[in-house]
DNA sequence: ACCTGAACACCGTTCAAGT
DNA sequence: ACCTGAACACCGTTCAAGT
């Protein structure tokens, strides 16, 4: 039995809705309280009835952007779960290039976090991955994947205006001999296949740690179950 | 033969280390043109004759975060100077928290990150590894290294005010029933040996690397080599 | 219950002026 | 050359008030 004041003009749905909008265009930096309420065509103070404070709606960004990575089809073998994981993930950080790099800062304790964690756990516990070593091989995941995804959206791995073999010319020889002896192999980097690559270490790690499991449960790991 | 103006009351140097102790004691979002300034006793406008603008002032702040991470001893094994410097970027993201996350946000290409990089190639090469896999395995390390950090520092791996165990007895057993399985393993993290069980994860990759130099790849991880 | 309006204590950055 | 002062267009957030 609710009060019967006067219908709400906005919502924390149509709030973060905005302000996903504005940091896509504009980047984070964009969104202020008072963007977001001209946005929805309401006054900055509105949105306290709504949201608590600034915090909280970035918070509320970080959420949503979790939210948007979909489970994997739990059809799928384990190996291939993580990696659709990994890669829905670098698909929404390249939706939301201004907002993605706020993930690492927050605790991942949120449902959107937690049950792309909880389908991490599961994938590896399938492997075979002994109970003990699964937090921190989630943790290990996700790091990477995460810290891969901010610096290719944040602009870590670009190289500003310059070409590498432009930057390379103004690097002094004696200081930068590493940098002038790989010369070429410091031109070209394909984001697909290195991203592919890094997982294919991780993926043999996990092997490895299932492998290493003391024969008590007999799981061993295996391509299909 | 400069000319013969009023002598400076501030520097680069001096603004950069005003901007940092802020930075540290309150945070980056405490670090204000006019907070600097206030600190060294100067009008904001007295900045901009040796900034540029605020993001030139993180950019430094950065750079000079970076240049704080001691180069490996040389006569130290390659395996060694790794650890080193995995080490010494652990000590300095924890002597600055509050910048350290903005590492992963500007492009790796200042004589601060690129002397460290050179020292990882440096390492990476004396260990075997083939020069067309060096610039990966360089940024398979440091991004791994830097979100790892960032996430440390940042509060990615902490549970805010609730224990572990608390959190777990909030989640729907349905929904999240690796988190209940797990149970206790989830309670207990150690920093210290989650990273190095991580870096020898690393360390086993460059040395099958290494290994598979003269062949093609395709090898399957071991255990040991 | 939900929104407005005015106000407070802040921002980054410009421009013209002082020495 | 280096810094000041005033000004502009912004911030997040409070409080009291309207409906």
């Amino acid at each position: 039995m609710p009060g019967r004041g006067r219908p709400p003009t906005i919502s924390w749905d149509a709030i973060l809705r905005a302000a996903l909008a504005i940091a896509d265009a504009e980047g984070v930096r964009a969104v202020s309280m008072r963007a977001v309420a001209q946005r929805l065509g309401v006054t900055p103070m509105a949105l306290y009835r709504h949201v608590g404070d600034k915090q909280a709606l970035l918070d509320g960004l970080v959420e949503r952007l979790l939210l948007e990575v979909p489970l994997p089809n739990p059809r799928l073998g384990w190996a291939a779960r993580l990696r659709a994981l990994v890669d829905d993930v670098l698909v929404v950080a390249r939706r939301h290039p201004g907002v993605f790099p706020l993930l690492l800062q927050r605790p991942a304790v949120t449902p959107g976090a937690l049950r792309l964690v909880e389908a991490i756990f599961a994938a590896l516990a399938e492997a075979g991955v002994p109970p003990a070593d699964i937090p921190r091989t989630e943790r290990l995941l996700s790091t990477y994947v995460l810290g891969y995804a901010a610096s290719e959206v944040g602009g870590r791995f670009s190289a500003g205006t310059l070409t590498p073999a432009q930057r390379r010319a103004n690097l002094d020889r004696d200081a930068y001999p590493m940098h002038h002896a790989l010369g070429s192999h410091l031109d070209h980097r394909d984001p697909q296949t290195e991203l592919a690559w890094s997982l294919e270490l991780i993926e043999g790690w996990v092997r490895m740690l299932a492998a290493d499991q003391p024969a008590t449960s007999g799981a061993r790991a295996s391509p299909r179950r």
